[in-house]
This record gives structure tokens, sequence and C-alpha cells, in this order.
DNA sequence: GCGAATAATTGAAGCTGTCAAGCTTTGACC
DNA sequence: GGTCAAAGCTTGACAGCTTCAATTATTCGC
């Protein structure tokens, strides 16, 4: 009598990086509630501050590349723009071609920008806590999938 | 003469924390797009998909128990619930406690939720790309990562 | 110059989210 | 047992996000 083992290596395979994403999933779900909450302490909405960390205080962006950014709609960049206008974070710039108009950050957004990228690259205590070997290793293997990512 | 260096440790440890968060970040931010593509094939949105996630098939929540694990107020998930129950998935039961609601999911919604679930652990291409080692080194150090989160 | 294409905006509609106010039910206390 | 505060959920008002269809202004090809 034989016994036939298949080892199904391909599924195997996707178990381990089914399990690891499920993790990193949960992870990050965990942190919206923090993220959302330092984000209030400046008054922004997530895609408010998506958009503000997406200008380099160099280099205005236009509406729609904005958009195509937080794929979203032109039109909702539209409403997303009014608001930071509004409070004085951003300015509208007319370009070149009068049909685009380009989004800067004036000095208080550029202030303000600040304060959401360091909200955002803040990493969750349990992060901190890891090992320098474990801190090593998990930002290596994430450099090596950005580089699998393709760019 | 002597040259004294100060090595840093507690902010050299945070940088590599803060990197690998950031990466980390980035990862989740880009799959948000493809998550919510693949809940629009069964016509959810994202809070909507994350309620029914919660909701074990044999084993209802109230909604103020929902409200704690979305993170939201409990009139939201009012809501929520009237649209999951509107389209069948889901319906409100009475408990002991007559004040307390409890959701349930109907046959439709543990369907729909299979297609919930599996949307959510699908991981990117970039991390299936990984090699097996270092898909197991990304897993147990997020194993340890929710181990570190406190339970 | 004419017409198609592009960039941004507007208006309508639905969902998420919060807060304040209200309802019913429960539980504690006298 | 009656009263009153608290708990659980809902409602209404309001603001933001989001999409789609329609509109306006501008540019580009021919």
């Amino acid at each position: 009598m034989y016994h036939i083992t298949v080892v199904p290596t391909v599924t195997r395979s996707t178990e381990t990086a089914r399990e690891a994403w499920e993790l990193l999933f949960e992870l990050s779900l965990a942190n919206r509630a923090r993220l959302i909450a330092s984000l209030e302490e400046v008054d922004l909405t997530f895609p408010q501050a998506h958009a503000l960390r997406l200008l380099d205080p160099d280099r205005p962006l236009s509406m729609s590349e904005i958009a195509e950014r937080l794929v979203c709609d032109a039109s909702n960049v539209t409403g997303i723009a009014d608001r930071l206008e509004a409070r004085g974070l951003v300015e509208r710039r007319a370009g070149d071609d009068r049909r685009v108009k380009a989004l800067a950050l004036t000095p208080k957004g550029v202030e303000v920008r600040r304060h959401v990228i360091e909200s955002m690259r803040r990493p969750p205590e349990a992060i901190a806590a890891l090992s320098q070997a474990d801190q090593r290793a998990l930002r290596d293997i994430l450099r090596r999938v950005v580089e699998l990512s393709g760019r």
C-alpha cells in the first residue's frame, strides 16, 4: 500500500503570506483611530490631511494630479481644496495652461503639514517595542516589498 | 585628545521603527483602493463591510458592541445596521434586556461576509512575491507585534 | 476658425460621522 | 411598590466625503 502525500507548495506559500497580511491589516486598522485622533488636534479630516501631505512646499500639484494620487474623482478634490483654502492652508494658482489650477501650500499650510507628516510617521508603541533586530528585519523586508511593488 | 562619541541608542532605535512603520503605512494606504474596489463587487462600503466582518455567524453582537469595535458613535451604527438590514444581510434581535438589540447575520449575510473576509485577507501581490523565508520572518515579527500590543 | 478633448466646477444624491435630544427599559434605593 | 438615574438605542440636524452627470473655460488638432 502506498501513501501518496501531495505537498501543495503554492498553497502553503500563499498561506504564510496570507497570515502576514492579516496581521498587517489588523495593525493598520488598529492605528486608524490613533491617526484620526491626532489629526483632530489640527482639525483635519483624513482626506484633507492626505492631500496636504502630497503637497511638497516647493512643488504645487494640479487638482487632477491630487485626484489621481487620492484615487478619487476630480470633483471631490474641488471640495477638499475649498475647505483647505478657506482655512488658509492652501491657495489656488493659475498655471500656464489656464485650465489647470495648481494647489500650493501657504506658510500656515507648511506648518500644519509638518504636524500631519509627524502624525503619520509616528510608529505605534508595539513596533517601537520590538527588538532592534526585529525592527531591522521588518524594515528590510518591507523595503523589499516596496521593491517588488514595481518602482 | 579625546574623541567622545555619543551613541543615541534611543533615537536610533526609534529611527528604524519609524522607517519600518512608514513603509507599512504606505503599503496599507496603497491597498485601500484595492480593497474598496473589491467591496464594490458586493456593493458594500468599508464601514458596512467592517461591521459585517465583526459578526460571527454564531455570535450576534449588540449595537453598542459594534460601535465600540468600529470606534464610532452608537448613533452611527444605527444607520449602518439599517442599510445592512434593508438588504437582508442582517437582522435585529431583541435580547433578554429589552433595551439592547443584537445584530445577527442572515444566511445571505453569512454568504456576503465570506466575500468580505476573503477580500480583506487576500495579500497584495508584493507580499505574495516575497521569498518563503521573508514571508515567514515577516509573519513571525508581526506576531510578536501583536503580542506586544497586549493580547 | 471649428470641433473634440481636457481641467475644473456645480448640483444632486447617498453614505459616514458627530452631537444633542428623545424614547424605552432597567436597576438601585428608599 | 414607587421614584429616579442610568443604560441602550434611535432620531434629527449638520458637516464632510464620494460619485455621477452636466456645465464652463480653455486648449489643441486640423
